[in-house]
DNA sequence: TATTGTTATACTCTATAACTATA
DNA sequence: TATAGTTATAGAGTATAACAATA
């Protein structure tokens, strides 16, 4: 009779080769970084980096979003949210327009040309999912984006 | 009779209520940020951070790392290490030797007192993982160490 | 009193280029 | 010529604190 194969240990010190730590909060500290860097590159033609395009898309997506949803959204500090939407702000892209119900609130609206910059930029984008993701099959991938939404959402 | 939930898109382009883009790069980045700035929090009293974390974890695992080494499993440019094995080297956790077959590489070795910092340490990054993965049970979150680490490694 | 947006500041990180010493 | 380490520098990102207007 044969032995069955050990059970594998389910936290590793090291796996499959891999000569760094292999906690998983290492490796997404290391593949998050990897995807701003080539993020940034691939939005460089288009005059955008990351944390716009983010910005712009969140935007865009709805009627209109408040700089403290943003901010909370992105997980980015309202004062860096501040100089983002200043940077697209002065790009035309996005308009600050005064909210009704709440006078301190200002609402960050994409307009016509940073919808255009969008559909410019966003086949880069994707691209980018692409070329990063190549090691994953299809159903890999959908597994990793499951898992993922359901830890930054928290 | 009950209808059939029906089947969920294995694409869509909004997913489960969440507010932000659902691509994986996106989350990705995303989760990376939160990793690093929960991480460099958790290491503050230890007198670490995240990346000086990295640098010591690898160069503890092995007898020594060249810093080229270090540079590309780490993913950060060789001026970066520089930078960060100064920082160890001047606290003492970490000594710059002589490599015996090439006068140009310098191996990076932990010393004694770079152990008992990691030591003192680890147990913070540990923490980490289970806060931050809170959402994931233990077959979840050794799914996605696996998935990441394919990605990481390229 | 608490919250939204804003400004200011200091520090860390990233990206690049140039330089040196060795190979 | 090419590579390992180093230095310098500019720009981007992060973290904090303080402030004015409004709730």
């Amino acid at each position: 009779m044969s032995t069955p194969p050990p059970k594998t240990d389910p936290s590793p010190p090291e796996a499959a080769g891999f000569p760094g730590p292999s906690q998983i909060s290492y490796l997404l500290a290391r593949a998050g970084g990897q995807v701003v860097r080539h993020l940034n590159r691939e939005l460089q033609p288009h005059g955008l980096r990351s944390r716009h395009y983010s910005v712009l898309v969140l935007a865009a997506v709805s009627v209109g979003r408040t700089q403290r949803e943003l901010s909370i959204t992105l997980g980015i500090d309202p004062s860096g949210i501040v100089a983002i939407v200043d940077d697209l702000e002065r790009e035309g892209l996005v308009r600050r327009e005064a909210s009704v119900g709440d006078r301190r609130t200002r609402l960050v609206v994409t307009t016509d040309a940073g919808r255009r910059r969008l559909a410019e930029a966003e086949p880069a984008a994707r691209r980018l999912d692409e070329t990063l993701l190549v090691a994953l099959d299809d159903p890999e991938r959908e597994v990793l984006r499951r898992l993922l939404l359901r830890l930054v959402v928290d």
